[in-house]
DNA sequence: TTTTACAAACATTCTCGTATGTATGTAAAG
DNA sequence: CTTTACATACATACGAGAATGTTTGTAAAA
């Protein structure tokens, strides 16, 4: 029997990582917390003591893994920097190289876009999805007033188009199997995208 | 009591309705057969009778409904169009357009992303996403055979692209409230998008 | 010795599937 | 046109299994 607390943290650990692998496998709500104490080698028991019910577990999962929103946020929400479209680009080709590498990422991605029917799984996306779309929307402002975006959108459609374009990036991959190499062919995509975006001479 | 065939089939959409809306709010898994029932102003009875089980009345919901990929599928199936690029394009607007109407549609389309364990519905959205993805990329063709698209991208990723950024903006659109102009921000996005995929003279 | 970190057992609730009851429609026989 | 016979379209009741939350037991850590 494992009592000490560095045992303890690791039985913790090893409950929210079946209890990932099984929301992701089979929806939140069709995982019993039976069977993810059973994936996790423990009883109820132990779940019930680390965590309050279900949401909880939820909860717990969102704070110990990074979203890719997170991720882009973290080197595009710069302020006046020189080139904040080049900034961006840089910022959303990191993100799919580690979203590529990071299956915990995706798992957690997959579990959060299932539609979760919990009030505070769905207002954490929103969250999280409101805070980068403002940071797509702030780089597009500053991307306009240097005049380096065309006029036939506005910095918020911008950045409504780039979600769109990264999460439906994201979706695609995982939906189709990987079927694709994510970074590259993301990569370029965004590139192009951003391209697309530029004030052009015509 | 309701007894004549007419009747019945007005039941019988009852309950589907009823399914649409709560497996939209709740998630499959979580909306019960009870509460379908008693939203359809009906008993487990009736459900029993008109359906065998909760993953039959999802194949009946897709039954009645168009997929947004169906709606494209439809108009930009066109063997040898002299301007499959502008076909495409047609086609795409169209469906945003429908799609933006049709809240029936946008229900199913949830639904379908909820990311349903059951096989079936899962199959049955990756069979539509092939077809679709497969229409993309004969229309890319096409158009490559004419000399209408830039190089750096092959058709099947030109289908990637075309496929992540219709589902993205869908997606983006029901889950961030409707917050824009879906049809209208929607076709201009694609035009620019399919004319960023076009030779250029450079 | 007290608290921690669980396991094990229990009671409750939820959901499902099925079985049965029953009122209505419907068609044929008389 | 009525009566009979049966199918249709449900409602109601029942039993079984599963999932949940709680309580209790217990060995090891502090």
């Amino acid at each position: 029997m494992r009592r000490s607390k560095e045992d303890a943290e690791q039985t913790r650990s090893a409950i929210l990582d079946a209890a990932e692998h099984l929301f992701c496998a089979q929806g939140v709500s069709a995982s019993t917390l039976e069977g993810i104490a059973r994936k996790a080698g423990v009883t109820r028991g132990a779940v019930y003591w680390h965590f309050k019910d279900k949401v909880d577990l939820l909860r717990a999962l969102h704070e110990r893994s990074m979203t890719p929103q997170e991720v882009l946020i973290r080197t595009a929400a710069q302020e006046g920097h020189p080139d904040p479209l080049g900034l961006l680009e840089q910022a959303a080709r990191d993100m799919l190289v580690l979203f590529e590498q990071d299956s915990c990422q995706q798992r957690v991605f997959l579990i959060l876009h299932d539609h979760s029917p919990d009030a505070e799984g769905a207002a954490w996306l929103r969250a999280k999805n409101a805070e980068m779309s403002e940071v797509l929307r702030l780089l597009a402002l500053q991307a306009q007033a240097r005049g380096q975006l065309a006029q036939d959108f506005t910095a918020a459609e911008i950045a409504v188009i780039l979600m769109a374009s990264m999460s439906g990036l994201l979706s695609e991959w995982l939906r189709g199997g990987k079927g694709f190499a994510l970074a590259d062919l993301g990569g370029r995509f965004i590139a192009r995208q951003l391209q697309m975006l530029q004030a052009r001479p015509g």
